[in-house]
DNA sequence: CACATGATGGTCT
DNA sequence: GACCATCATGTGT
């Protein structure tokens, strides 16, 4: 670990003889805005092709809703053969391409066309990994990188974690054992969610102001802290989802 | 730290 | 042919 990872040592830590469980079908089946808060703290699980294993906890989100949402690529009920997979069951994984040459991670939740973007994770196991694949993508790769930078975006951690569309798209994360989520007791240690409008979106005025996005407070590991239009959300309104 | 720009190709109109 | 739910790199402060 770098000097400049020093300040967050609390971080990356994991520890094996926690009680890990998988989630199942019903975790999956709610609201899209609720399933984006439900996984912060949760732990995504990717299972190489080599049987490496990597972790990360999931530290910021953003949902998309769907039909009314002029955001979705799924807006007005469109169905198109690449979202075709925010319309399958919840737990569904959906991957796609963007900016030719990136990937974003998407899980389905309840509700037509509906989707949460995994944004960034908190990397846990296997780290060494994660860099290996980075500097991989990389075409020169002099700057260091650091740990808190390895996952730290939706495109990033689709490279760390090695998640394509051919390996992960439409797999049935309830079942599959190439990826999956996991709870365990450090899963409920979060100490506060604040929501944001979403990152990188160009659509009518109402729809990118909505504060879609969730990340813990004070996490390294988050892409982006907004200076501006970002709310604390209330013990009252999260208590009932986590 | 902030900001600007090029890379790169599938998807949809 | 335009549009991207982005990142890496370069320059300037």
């Amino acid at each position: 670990m770098s000097k400049n990872d020093q300040s967050v040592s609390k971080y990356f830590t994991s520890d094996p003889v926690l009680n890990r469980k998988r989630l199942d079908a019903q975790f999956y089946n709610i609201p899209c805005e609720e399933l984006a808060i439900s996984l912060l703290g949760k732990v995504l699980v990717r299972r190489l092709d080599d049987g490496i294993i990597v972790r990360g906890r999931i530290v910021e989100t953003e949902s998309y809703l769907g039909n009314e949402d002029a955001a979705s690529q799924s807006f007005k009920g469109k169905v198109t053969p690449r979202n075709e997979p925010m319309f399958m069951k919840p737990g569904t994984a959906y991957v796609y391409m963007t900016y030719g040459m990136y990937h974003c991670f998407n899980i389905s939740s309840k509700g037509d066309g509906a989707a949460v973007l995994l944004r960034s994770l908190e990397p846990l196991d296997n780290l060494d990994t994660m860099i290996s694949l980075r500097k991989q993508f990389r075409k020169c790769s002099k700057t260091v990188m650091m740990n808190k930078d390895l996952c730290n975006g939706p495109a990033k951690l689709c490279i760390s974690f090695g998640i394509d569309i051919k390996s992960c798209n439409k797999q049935d994360l309830t079942s599959w054992d190439g990826m999956w989520v996991e709870e365990d007791e450090k899963s409920k240690l979060i100490d506060t969610i604040v929501c944001s409008p979403r990152i990188g979106i160009k659509c009518e005025k109402t729809w990118q102001d909505k504060y879609l996005r969730y990340y813990v407070r004070d996490n390294p590991c988050v892409s982006k802290i907004e200076k501006t239009k970002m709310n604390e959300l209330k013990y009252s309104q999260i208590e009932n989802i986590k």
